[in-house]
DNA sequence: ACCTTATGGCTAATATAATAATCAATCTTA
DNA sequence: TAAGATTGATTATTATATTAGCCATAAGGT
C-alpha cells in the first residue's frame, strides 16, 4: 500500500453522501449494478467504488451517473449534510436489497 | 492519443461551473495557484486541471479545493446552470487577472 | 520602464484509477 | 425449496491521472 492521502471531513462526507443518493437513485429506477453501469458506460467494479463513495474516482464519471440516476448536483445550503445522509440511508432501507430485472419491459427507458 | 470517452454535456457543464466556482474563490482569497495547491496538498497542474473543469480529476481533490476555496457542494436545483455560470465569469472579470502575494500579512489565513 | 511573479502550456516519470474476470454469499422469483 | 440473478469482494492488466520540472508570456508593483 501507498501512502494515503489526507482529506477533510467535509469531502468525505460530501462523496459519500452522493454515493449513498446514487445507489437510492438507481434502486428507485430498478436498475442493478450491471445496468446502471452499462448504461454509464462503466465498470460495475467503478460504480461500486462511486456508490460507497470513493474519493479517488473521476468527477466526470460521478457526475455521469448522478445524472443518470437523477441525483441533483450541488446544494445550495452546505450544512445539514448529516441529517441528509440519514434520510438517504432510510429511504435505502425501505427498498429490497437486491433488484431483479422485470421480465415483462414496463417502458422505463428515456 | 486514445479514445476519449464520452460525457453527457450536463456533467461537462457541472464540473466547468464547480471548476470556475474555485477559480473565483481561490481569487477572492488572494491565492496564487501555487499558495492554493500548497494548501490542498496538491500539484499547480492538478489545481489548473480542476479549474479548468477537467473531467478525470479525482472527486475528492476537486471537493477538497472546493471546500478550502469556499464554494458549497450540491444544487437544489439542477436548473440554470448556465446563468449561473455566466455570474461567475462576470465576477471573475471584475477581479485582477493575476494575484501577487501581498508583502505585509493582513491576517486571511484561517 | 524595470523586475518580480503568476499564469499557461508542455514533457517525462510514476503512481494509481478503471477494467475484466472470477468467486462466494444471498436474495428474489417461480 | 430450487434456480437464477444480484451483490460484495478480490485479482491482474491496462489505461491514465498526478506530479515535478521546465519554458515563455504577461501582468502588477515599485
Amino acid at each position: 500500500m501507498a501512502k494515503a492521502r489526507r482529506y477533510s471531513g467535509y469531502s468525505e462526507e460530501a462523496v459519500i453522501l452522493l454515493g449513498k443518493q446514487i445507489k437510492l437513485g438507481r434502486k428507485q429506477r430498478q436498475w442493478s449494478e450491471v445496468e446502471c453501469a452499462e448504461r454509464a458506460g462503466i465498470s460495475r467494479a467503478t460504480l461500486q467504488k462511486i456508490e460507497k463513495g470513493n474519493l479517488s474516482c473521476a468527477i466526470g464519471l460521478v457526475f455521469e451517473v448522478a445524472f443518470l440516476t437523477g441525483v441533483p448536483l450541488f446544494q445550495s445550503e452546505p450544512v445539514s449534510m448529516g441529517g441528509k445522509l440519514d434520510r438517504v440511508e432510510d429511504k435505502i432501507r425501505l427498498l429490497p436489497d437486491r433488484i431483479r430485472k422485470r421480465h415483462k419491459e414496463v417502458g422505463d427507458d428515456f
